[in-house]
RNA sequence: GGCGGCGUACCCAAGUGGCUAAGGGAGAGGUCUGCAAAACCUCGAUGCAGCGGUUCGAAUCCGCUCGCCGCCUCCA
């Protein structure tokens, strides 16, 4: 198994820390807000990154964290009037209805940052007496700085040159740091902000020790994959590393993974530019399952660019396959001649035992959803050309299983293409806002088919065209008549 | 300015040294059908931003040029 490195900026083969073990940390969101696509996307990338290791066998070990205590969940409280934790605890719900939407299994761990507080003091003193890091009075409390001068290796992940930031006209000067980028471990709490007690009186942790000091506590000192966005490279993994290193002294994680940006107009999508959509906006048109292959038919790291398009090819492609899995089921449940031999049943049952090769070959090349997906509809079509032969007997109704079993092992590493296809078609009523249940489909197909049996196609015409001016499609088929949502 | 990435058909998107450049969408023609729909078949880049170079051989490696984007500040 091969997987990118953005510490080494390339390939590199997966060799995990202990045979059979994997340990990945994947920095979660800050609670304040509701999830956008980014978000989404981000997410979809590390749950089908912890499904396929699972699905290789390897024991795992998931940890997401989520920020529930910083500058910005602050501000939002005092925006809304509500207590900061009141803010916190409501997004993370809202994070987990629009996760668990999206298919995103539950890390094995979710630790909060404020219920690590001790553990992050802890790191802190001992970074202080080895010297990495200093304290400064602020009021009547103390904020602790890391001394990135003490860190030789800083910048090692984002490749920056220290004189460069130093001489960037955007790093803030403030005069209580030795150095302007020197960042915060600790901060000294001011009037009115929330506040724990520690060594250096009343405050609150930075940002990016609550990382170390949850990875640390949950994976050990080294583990294995720490992923996140690519636009935490710098400076969250970078400071990460920096205080986790000079703390154990040993590696922090051997492989850093790090998922591509959600554009607009080419524009990477950002709460700063407001290019956003959140995910349950999008979920009011498209389905779920829609938005997950949508981000998936793309390499993680490559950028995404967001349009309605994009999301109407992920929904057209959906409906190929559900409809293939349709003509699956009429074939399974229609009645058989045993006697006859399945057509091309050799070349068929060929195909079918390079599937999963083929799968995960691409899975193992650094978690290549796309050429995974493109493997799917491959099948699809052979799955087609077999049916199409009007095969019958024992021998194809076992490869037609042989298929289905075949492509499961891919629907629960992307938790993607595992529902029924009526389950797909009532989802789609739902997202498209088509106002007819299923009863009432049901029973325009039986009034349609009273006029065909009588031979009155004009009256059967106009039930069909009535019905598709609604967005529902109907499909003559030898046994009976199907409906299905207009894509 | 520093560092990194990208540019493959009408659109999206795999492929990073060697069999006919995956797959999806859109399009054209055909088979099937009461008519449709679906499905299948055929057609569709002699070509991978451009120009050079390395090589028996390059979309794939190297160099230059053009265009686009990201990080350098909170950010998935």
């Amino acid at each position: 198994m091969k997987v990118f490195n953005t510490m080494t900026g390339k390939k590199e083969d997966f060799i995990p820390l202990t045979k059979g073990k994997v340990g990945i940390y994947a920095c979660g969101v800050t609670v304040y807000d509701y999830c956008h696509l980014g978000h989404a996307r981000s997410a979809v990338v590390f749950d089908v990154m912890h499904r396929y290791l699972r699905y290789k066998g390897f024991d795992v070990k998931f940890v997401k964290n989520f920020t529930d205590i910083d500058d910005k969940i602050i501000k939002r409280a005092n925006e809304e009037g509500a207590a900061w934790d009141t803010v916190a605890k409501k997004y993370i719900d809202e994070y987990y209805r629009d996760m668990d939407a999206l298919g995103i299994a539950r890390a094995d761990i979710e630790p909060k940052a404020t219920e690590h507080i001790s553990e992050m003091i802890a790191v802190i003193k001992t970074l202080i007496e080895k010297g990495y890091a200093y304290a400064v009075q602020e009021g009547e409390n103390q904020s602790v700085y890391f001394e990135v001068e003490k860190f030789p290796e800083y910048s090692k992940l984002s490749k920056k040159d220290i004189n460069d930031l130093l001489a960037g006209a955007r790093v803030s000067i403030d005069e209580r740091k030795k150095s302007p980028v020197d960042f915060a471990l600790w901060k000294a709490s001011k009037e009115g902000e929330p506040w724990w007690e520690s060594p250096w009186g009343k405050g609150r942790p930075g940002w990016h020790i609550e990382c170390t000091a949850m990875a640390i506590k949950h994976l050990g000192e080294t583990f294995d994959i720490h992923g996140g966005g690519a636009d935490l490279i710098f400076p969250h993994h970078e400071n990460e590393i920096a205080q986790s290193e000079a703390y154990t002294g040993k590696p922090f994680a051997n492989y850093w993974m790090h998922n591509g940006f959600i554009t607009i107009d080419k524009e990477k999508m950002s709460k700063s530019l407001g290019n956003f959509f959140t995910i349950r906006e999008i979920l009011d048109k498209y389905d779920a399952e829609v938005i997950r292959l949508f981000l998936t038919s793309s390499h993680y790291r490559s950028p995404i660019e967001f349009s309605r398009e994009q999301l109407h090819d992920a929904e057209a492609s959906l409906d190929r396959y559900y409809t293939t899995v349709s003509r699956i089921d009429d074939f399974l449940s229609a009645e058989t001649t045993p006697s006859k031999k399945a057509v091309n049943a050799a070349e068929f049952e060929g195909f079918l035992n390079k599937f999963k090769d083929g799968f995960e070959s691409a899975m193992d090349d650094d978690f290549n959803t796309a050429l995974a997906t493109g493997h799917i509809f491959e099948l699809v079509r052979e799955i087609n050309i077999f049916l199409d032969a009007k095969p019958s007997g024992d021998e194809a109704a076992a490869l037609i299983e042989k298929a289905k079993h075949v492509s499961n092992s891919v629907e629960q590493v992307l938790n993607l293409f595992n529902r029924t296809p009526a389950e797909w078609n009532i989802a789609l009523l739902k997202s498209k806002k088509i106002a007819l249940s299923e009863a009432d489909i049901e029973q325009k197909i039986k009034d349609r088919q009273a006029a065909r049996q009588n031979k009155d196609w004009a009256a059967a015409d106009a039930v069909r065209k009535e019905l598709d001016e609604k967005g529902i499609i109907l499909e003559d088929k030898r046994d009976g008549t199907s409906w299905k949502v207009k894509i």
